[in-house]
DNA sequence: GTGGGCTATTGAACAGGCGTCAATAGCCTG
DNA sequence: CAGGCTATTGACGCCTGTTCAATAGCCCAC
């Protein structure tokens, strides 16, 4: 009765075990990802699990790092050279993974509230690689051109407004309120043109 | 050897195991904030907590909602009329209350993003009062005098900008990066203030 | 083709935290 | 000071994470 066991490469079978948790993650929080759940979904032993990840907290790691590396590749922003384009296209991108994987974006911003410091830190990395490459990939001085100054306080003000977009991107998805979408996308891209131009000058 | 039962009313007994919980919130994360370790520093079964309180979902509430009671009721803003030096002030009030309370601070904000959606709720609910009882004590027809329309993006938007707030403070608070404290706040309150004259009207 | 070894895989056992409930014992009232 | 109401207990069952010695699939040498 019992399905025989399969012997995989610890490659392979790694794999498999990641792509699994990704996928489940996309329909539950990350704390109801447990161990029985993913070996049984998995057709393998709770204890196989440990083989391959040290623990629990682990595997979830090595699923959320796997969940951020597809957001990222999946919201490249256009070649536009217009900063300001290239803003508001990564921002659509962003807006359309959140639209179509929105319990999975959720798990992945729970996740990285957890509590867990190494969990944060994937995440934020995540996220800054993703507000960095709107701007490192421009062309030097533009920015200079809207006396916008690269400071430490600039840079906390550009992630305060990540979490803005975050907040404001799930609140609109569950209940849009008769915003239009485009009309969102404006006023996200302008709210970060306005906090950029405005940041106080480190002391 | 063991402690002799006492016998407490139940109003006086639940006080002080929600106040217990509020006070070792601010020492470590909701989720360690286990059954086992609120019985034995309040010196009861654990039987009892079951008592008072359903089961831990419901006793984890109880506690975050009287810690965003704490937290509201010590960030009352002036009396100023001026919406804007309201809003500064309180602002502040609100910062300090993070500096002193960073890690109970966390706890709760960690909470609001734990999936619980009752736990969310409690948490919102408590945003939303901070904010808007800047504007709604302010005298009625100022919002006005700067165009400023209360409209469903505009309340989104808003929001966002709690979140923005929530961040940056947390941030700075961690590692403040040489920004002073006076140019944060201003900042931020500036920040809403651009967000609010240029949100989109509703279709 | 086959026997043997390397190691992927298992499952039973342990730990610790949540939740239940019949039994116990403070405190108040007459 | 006796009796009852009910606050309080503690032992029990269950579920989930974690360990580890035993098992068995796959590949290679012959």
């Amino acid at each position: 009765m019992t399905t025989p066991r399969i012997r995989l490469s610890p490659d392979t079978r790694r794999e498999q075990l990641l792509d699994l948790g990704v996928k489940l993650l996309a329909t539950r929080p990350l704390e109801k990802l447990s161990i029985d759940l993913l070996a049984e979904a998995a057709g393998i032993s709770r204890g196989l699990l440990y083989h391959y990840f040290g623990n629990k907290q682990d595997f979830h790691e090595a699923v959320v790092r796997r969940a951020t590396e597809d957001l990222f590749a999946l919201t490249a922003p256009t070649d536009d050279p217009d900063p300001l384009a290239r803003l508001s296209g990564s921002l659509d991108g962003y807006l359309g993974f959140v639209e179509t994987n929105r319990q999975g974006y959720q798990s992945l911003v729970r996740a990285a509230y957890s509590g867990n410091p190494t969990m944060r830190e994937i995440y934020e990395s995540a996220r800054a690689a993703l507000t960095d490459r709107i701007f490192d990939e421009a062309e030097p001085g533009v920015l200079e051109e809207f006396g916008i100054e690269d400071t430490p306080a600039l840079r906390l003000m550009v992630r305060g407004w990540s979490a803005m977009v975050e907040h404001v991107v799930l609140a609109w998805v569950e209940d849009s309120g008769g915003i239009d979408r485009q009309a969102l996308l404006d006023s996200l891209s302008q709210a970060l043109f306005q906090i950029m131009t405005t940041a106080p000058k480190a002391d």
